[in-house]
DNA sequence: GCGCCGGTGTCATAAATCAGTCATACTGCT
DNA sequence: AGCAGTATGACTGATTTATGACACCGGCGC
């Protein structure tokens, strides 16, 4: 599960006590004060979840969490909002900031926990580590196998990746500059050409049970992991 | 199991009685009458479980526990709870202050002992002395012993301790890294590549009995015990 | 004190495996 | 047929792991 979080959260205390829940639960946490200090770490880094504070010094944790739902950079990124009793629910949600979930103060550090899981898991479910199984054909992050119709299959690192990402995101499109991204990370430069490569090893790694045929060619836009036919 | 216990009560006779039982369960108690004296003894020693008395002269038992969560060096060691009947409500309270279990008063000593070894179980399962066994490959932490099909085995200690994390946590892939946190320890520096070393150490230990190959690598993530084929 | 010894960590090197690129063959569509 | 997009096989440098050797350390008996 292990996600680099960055929590937003102006009151020292709650701060230190929510980072240091979050780095039990496995997590990297990183920690701003107020807007300003997020937007600089966000220049440089962009982690997988994100904790707003409401109330915030300065620019208010809404107005954050809008303008970073309006930069194409940090969309996918989940945010989950941390409020306080008496600000009203209704009332957050009526404001509908773009952010993916709230949570009012106080909470347990297990709900915020499970509460993360949950965002990630919608979000960036490759990020999880629960088995996903489809048409017969197992995946197990845990365990890091992989196993077709009870006979283990054997794959490299990437086309692990590779499939870990088809199978938490089936019966869609991706393009090959997607799938660079979401497989081998933004930062990597690297010809879109090497994709089909990759595909072409799952496809070898999966044959052995038959299970070639879930990665499907989209002629003029990509891959697809289907368990339709076709 | 022999484990360091630091017991917080403030009444004489129970913690006599808790003292006395525990002790009689092979264990090494070490007795706090208050949060002041258990945060001295603290300083000095960690031990491998805190039982904590709910209510606590001066600073209560769910703020020494907050207190000790909070602190990265305590964060580890497990916390069970004492709470007296009627404080049912309290219990919840008690585990999102970070506790690890919570026993109601009365309790028999059996049970008490039951869930310290439980909560070490689930904490550090290597930490208890229950033998394992896998594929005809047996550890005994108890008499320190490995025996593969009958064949006694020889291993140094670091490679028992490799085997007895394993052993306790098979099906799993684990990286350099947290090899060392688990096997080595936390503040240990060592370089990532001494694992490999380990590794193969104990591979050849286990070749007589033909289990070398129940450690498995993954390449690029780390190192797996399994009794799966692969 | 001295040398032996088992146990550890580190390193250099060998071996294994992988990733990315390319040239070329193939495919479907108009 | 011609074109654009894909598949495939081969190649090479790079990365990752395995292995053997070695130096260091603390304990122990002499």
């Amino acid at each position: 599960m292990a996600a680099n979080i960055l929590l937003v959260e102006d009151e020292p205390g709650i701060q230190e006590l929510l980072k240091f829940n979050l780095t039990q639960a496995g997590h990297q946490v990183t920690a701003a004060s107020d807007a300003e200090h997020a937007l600089t770490f966000l220049k440089s880094t962009l982690p997988d979840v994100i904790l707003l504070d409401w109330m915030l010094p300065g620019m208010s944790g809404i107005d954050l969490c809008r303008r970073l739902r309006s930069d194409e950079r940090y969309q996918p990124i989940p945010i989950i909002m941390l409020t306080a009793r008496g600000e009203e629910r209704d009332k957050v949600l009526g404001l509908d900031s773009g952010a993916d979930d709230y949570i009012t103060k106080p909470f347990s550090p297990r709900e915020l926990v499970s509460r993360i899981k949950a965002v990630l898991r919608r979000r960036a479910p490759q990020m999880t580590d629960d088995p996903v199984e489809i048409n017969g054909l197992r995946l197990d992050p845990a365990s890091h196998r992989v196993v077709g119709n009870g006979q283990p299959l054997e794959l490299g690192p990437t086309e692990f990746r590779l499939l870990h990402f088809f199978m938490t995101h089936p019966e869609r499109v991706y393009s090959r500059t997607q799938l660079l991204d979401q497989v081998w990370g933004d930062d990597v430069f690297v010809e879109e050409r090497t994709v089909d490569v990759h595909i072409r090893r799952l496809r070898l790694a999966l044959e052995p049970s038959r299970h070639a045929e879930l990665i499907q060619t989209v002629r003029g836009s990509g891959y697809r992991f289907s368990a339709e036919v076709g």
